[in-house]
RNA sequence: GCGCCCAUAGCUCAGCUGGAUAGAGCAACGGACUUCUAAUCCGUAGGUCGGUGGUUCGAAUCCACCUGGGCGUGCCA
């Protein structure tokens, strides 16, 4: 039961015979501020006084007169400017955890007016390894489409891959001059991935050359600015007139500008690194002043491709597969999985297509030799297409979406897509309408940048990246380490073995990186901190999982090898035909916390906000917590008490499991 | 220049579309293991919510301006 839509109901009822739009005030239901005050309130009252001219307590007293809520809350009282308070009868605490159990969605409703929904994410470029900025999406998309299925929703994903572009316009060239074709069929995923890499090293060799010297003049300029702040800040520390926030203030200009530094040197160093690891190496040296043009050459072979040469076409035909398998193996770890996976070359043939359209609408302009369509409200054009006729993103977004809509006719499509693209996104939708697919809702589910630990974003083009697998690899073993503890690996009966606990490890550590991504608010940006996110304590994917193997590990003692889900069976029976009872707060507050699964899923539905699942199933599993320090389960007296306990625990074992499934994070039995 | 986003505890972040005394996690300090997992729990300390005005019964939240930070800005995606 979704109790503030419940009361919301009931307040529109008591609003009425005060007001014409009782659906103004009816929905000013929260969970209460402080437990005193029970466990909702409504704020319906004070803004409601000064429109009908009566003091805020004597409207809030005449609601009350006026509701009917007696068959789930206690007397509601009124307190303070006019807060109506309203604490739910345990009965109904009781009834409600009896309908969870028996229900296999956990009482969370299901839409009775199902919608069609692409959600389009992850869309990496293959061939290019995958580093930690393609997390984002992969794990926001993920779980929004979950979070969607579960509501009932008709969900379809959607990966549009990069698998047009300059990088196998890289791949080719690399095979072509320095491919060994017997080993590429060999052993085809790594040597391609090499003969990118290496193309690619000559590039960044080339581009190094060129820009390292117009760095120095910026670090210089960097370097004295940094230093001005530093003195500032530095002054204003021994400056005891000074407020403590100014201080602080120029204390954070002072690293704010000593990070912009730092950030040139790093670009430098990564400039000359590259340059070196080619000059010091013989052949990498040969093979670059043989391939002096190879940028350009590189963008000729993916001219080729796009204009359809046979070779080109052949050898993109052949390792289009292997670079999928690359990305599929991190997309099996990461437990994601799509609907469709059609990429931006699936689209190809259309492109012409859609320039010919948008032009017949008389919506194109020729503007330097481009083709672009001038909106009003913006500075820049769209350009669709090039001067030498190549086409561009927007092109290939534009005619995804009329196949979109032609093929799968959809009410909603969510982009999760960087917030940088917002102004992309906000042209791309303005043109949706003349294109005459304004029926189509459509979000740009945008979220921000991921930081490294210095705090500076972790761009593409600057330094090395993190790879993503590596990255899984770091956290998993971490997440080994913990598991495998001796001390606590001498605790477990029956003993651990070695598959379970690397299972079990993989699990964590797994989990632990989605969580760290999905429970930062989605348009933030955040500092991505391994040590952190691993550190297996505090809000964290383990403390979650680790409150579900202990309600697992209480559930096995009490079945007496009766057998898991039999037992369950029991509780379930137990629970519709006993009566139950509360001896301890943290029982209610506990139940509580179980039945509100439903508003936490809806914020996650409405907001796109994975966030509020996550902080949800963080405080359930405190609350959870605190009730096994404080209410032992087995060997209680009362049969009634250890039944409401039992109920209560296998309840938060389901809650926990299927909010973290929701996210797209699995639990291990015990840990 | 223009546009978008941000500024909350020492650090990392929440704050449910305007509500009661601004929260959590780390870090710090003090307690709790003969009992269902101490990967835990209980407690203490820490804040002029960047600043100034405005709207309102009521503002971290909405508006304006200011300061500082980040990102984007016609032929990359």
């Amino acid at each position: 039961m979704h109790l503030p839509n419940v009361l919301q109901a009931r307040f529109v009822q008591a609003l009425e015979p005060l007001t014409d739009s009782p659906s103004d005030y009816a929905g000013m239901i929260r969970p209460a501020a402080d437990p005193k005050f029970g466990d909702y309130q409504s704020n319906a009252a004070m803004p409601l006084a000064k429109r009908v001219g009566k003091t805020s307590r004597d409207v809030a007293a005449e609601l009350v007169q006026n509701l009917n809520v007696t068959d789930l809350f206690e007397e509601p009282e009124v307190a303070g400017p006019g807060f109506i308070n309203l604490r739910l009868k345990d009965s109904v605490l009781f009834d409600s955890i009896q309908q969870m159990l028996l229900d296999e969605r956990v009482g969370v409703s299901k839409t009775t007016d199902p919608k069609k929904v692409i959600v389009d994410f992850s869309s990496p470029n293959v061939a290019k390894p995958m580093h930690v900025g393609h997390i984002r999406s992969t794990v926001i998309g993920d779980c929004l489409a979950r979070t969607l299925r579960f509501y009932g929703e008709d969900v379809l994903t959607d990966n549009h891959l990069g698998d047009w572009g300059t990088q196998f316009g890289i791949i080719i060239y690399g095979y072509r001059n320095f491919g060994d074709p017997a080993k590429v069929a060999a052993n085809p995923v790594p040597e391609l991935s090499a003969l990118y890499r290496l193309t690619n090293q000559l590039i960044e060799y080339q581009k190094a050359k060129q820009s390292v010297a117009t760095m120095a003049d910026k670090l210089s300029a960097a370097k004295s600015d940094a230093e001005t702040a530093k003195e500032a800040s530095d002054q204003a520390e021994s400056d005891e007139d000074l407020k403590p926030k100014d201080k602080k203030k120029l204390r954070k200009n002072a690293e704010a500008a000593t990070r912009r530094v730092a950030a040139i040197e790093a670009d430098i160093k990564s400039l000359k690194a590259k340059i070196d690891a080619v000059d010091s190496d013989a052949e990498l040296s040969k093979l670059a002043s043989e391939h002096s043009d190879v940028d350009l050459a590189v963008l000729r072979e993916t001219a080729k491709l796009h204009e359809g040469d046979a070779e080109n076409l052949a050898l993109w035909k052949e390792f289009l597969p292997h670079c999928q398998d690359e990305i599929n193996r991190i997309y099996d770890r990461l437990n994601v999985q799509f609907d469709y996976t059609l990429g931006e070359s699936f689209y190809h043939d259309r492109l012409a297509g859609v320039v010919e359209h948008l032009t017949s609408l008389g919506l194109t302009t020729k503007s330097d030799g481009a083709i672009c369509v001038f909106l009003e409200g913006f500075d820049s054009p769209m350009i669709i297409q090039k001067r030498d006729g190549a086409f561009l993103y927007a092109t290939t977004d534009l005619a995804t979406l009329q196949y979109r809509r032609d093929e799968f006719h959809p009410d909603e499509i969510l982009y999760v897509v960087d917030s940088r693209q917002g102004e992309h996104f906000k042209k791309f939708f303005a043109m949706a309408e003349p294109l005459g697919m304004g029926e189509v809702q459509l979000v740009h589910v945008n979220f921000g940048t991921v930081l490294g630990p210095d705090g500076r974003p972790m761009k593409t083009r600057s330094g090395s990246l993190i790879g993503l697998e590596s990255l899984l690899d770091d956290a998993v073993s971490r997440a080994k380490d913990v598991v495998c503890n001796p001390d606590r690996l001498a605790t477990m009966d029956p003993p651990m073995d070695g598959e379970e606990q690397q299972q079990i490890a993989e699990i964590v550590g797994i989990g632990a990186i989605k969580y760290a991504d999905l429970s930062h608010h989605r348009t933030s940006d955040y500092k991505f901190d391994v040590d952190k996110m691993v550190a297996l304590e505090g809000n964290t994917a383990t403390y979650v999982q680790y409150s579900y193997a202990r309600t697992q590990s209480i559930l096995r003692r009490a079945s007496d090898g009766e057998g898991l889900p039999a037992f369950e069976q029991v509780i379930e029976q137990a629970a519709a035909t006993q009566p139950m009872t509360f001896t301890h707060p943290n029982e209610r507050s506990l139940a509580l916390m179980l039945m509100r699964f439903e508003e936490a899923i809806e914020q996650v539905r409405l907001n796109y906000a994975p966030n509020a699942l996550c902080d949800y199933l963080f405080e359930t599993a405190k609350t959870y917590s605190s009730f096994n320090e404080s209410c032992r389960v087995l060997g209680n007296d009362d049969p009634s008490v250890m039944q409401t306990r039992l109920a209560l625990v296998t309840l938060t074992g389901r809650v926990l499991k299927k909010g973290l499934s929701v996210l797209g994070i699995d639990v291990a039995e015990r840990m």
